[in-house]
DNA sequence: GTCAGTGCAAAGCTTTTGCAGCGCG
DNA sequence: CGCGCTGCAAAAGCTTTGCACTGAC
């Protein structure tokens, strides 16, 4: 959120596009607000909550309700194309679920930075225990919880 | 939650007296409503809502409120003697940070059922992560979303 | 025209807080 | 006896829902 990684242009747009026809496609009408709200998504990096969605897009002068992305934030979870991140804290977080640019979050105790890491070996560990348990794992979330760099000095 | 693995008696006991203690030690004295939260989780094997929390003292004939439960929960987070655990959903959930039995959670899609496992392996991955990323990491959650053994039939 | 989508306001939940009284050291 | 602990009730978020209206097909 507050120190994205590096800007991914491609697939972004692939994913707005995938994402309006499937929700077509899953036969919803879609409006100007979920419209809203597919393409600010498409536009961040890392999980907003939907109150910093909702101010993003009220700013950009975007005429959107709240009740609006909590609804479309619900929708595009049903369908898969975003996904919920719960890294403690009042509120529940929201990113594309990207096929690229995988990756998890780290949470700071102290100033509440998100930031965002990924690493190959932990995935294979998680792929590897997603076989074994009895259950048929869709998505899964690693949180790291820590000082900053910042806040640990 | 519902499925707790097999009751594992030692460890429990030395977790409830050390916490009882610990809370002390850091100034605190200790109240009628503190002890029974400790009691309870030092006999649940996976965590559990504030509500939950709340009902099964109740149910025990313990009278106590809905807010020292929270109070509760908030101090002997602050100390690191519980963990608190994010899964989704709309209430946070809390259970003893014990350096045995330590494990994570998988969360049925559709019946919200809450199930625990442990993998050496991918605590070796997190581990490697997090000597990497810029954090001071203290701790750590994994949860893996999918059908559970019965939704998925 | 029909029916999903939207905004607004109200309701519902979880969690926190204010306050008076109780109780351990 | 002081100060933390507790219960109750009220308040404060976050999220969902009801309803009338708009807008896409």
């Amino acid at each position: 959120v507050r120190n994205p990684p590096p800007k991914m242009e491609s697939g972004m747009d692939s994913w707005s596009t995938s994402t309006i026809e499937g929700v077509r496609a899953a036969g919803y009408r879609g409006g100007a607000a979920q419209r809203a709200v597919v393409e600010l998504l498409a536009r961040e990096d890392c999980c907003l909550t939907a109150q910093e969605i909702f101010d993003s897009l009220r700013a950009d002068g975007r005429k959107v309700s709240l009740a609006s992305v909590y609804r479309t934030l619900e929708l595009l979870s049903e369908l898969s194309y975003v996904q919920r991140v719960d890294i403690g804290g009042a509120s529940a977080r929201f990113e594309r679920a990207a096929l690229e640019d995988h990756h998890h979050h780290l949470v700071c105790t102290d100033c509440g930075r998100v930031d965002a890491f990924s690493d190959e070996q932990l995935e294979r560990a998680i792929h590897g225990v997603a076989s074994k348990v009895g259950y048929d794992v869709g998505t899964h979330e690693v949180v790291l919880h820590g000082a900053c760099a910042d806040c640990a000095a």
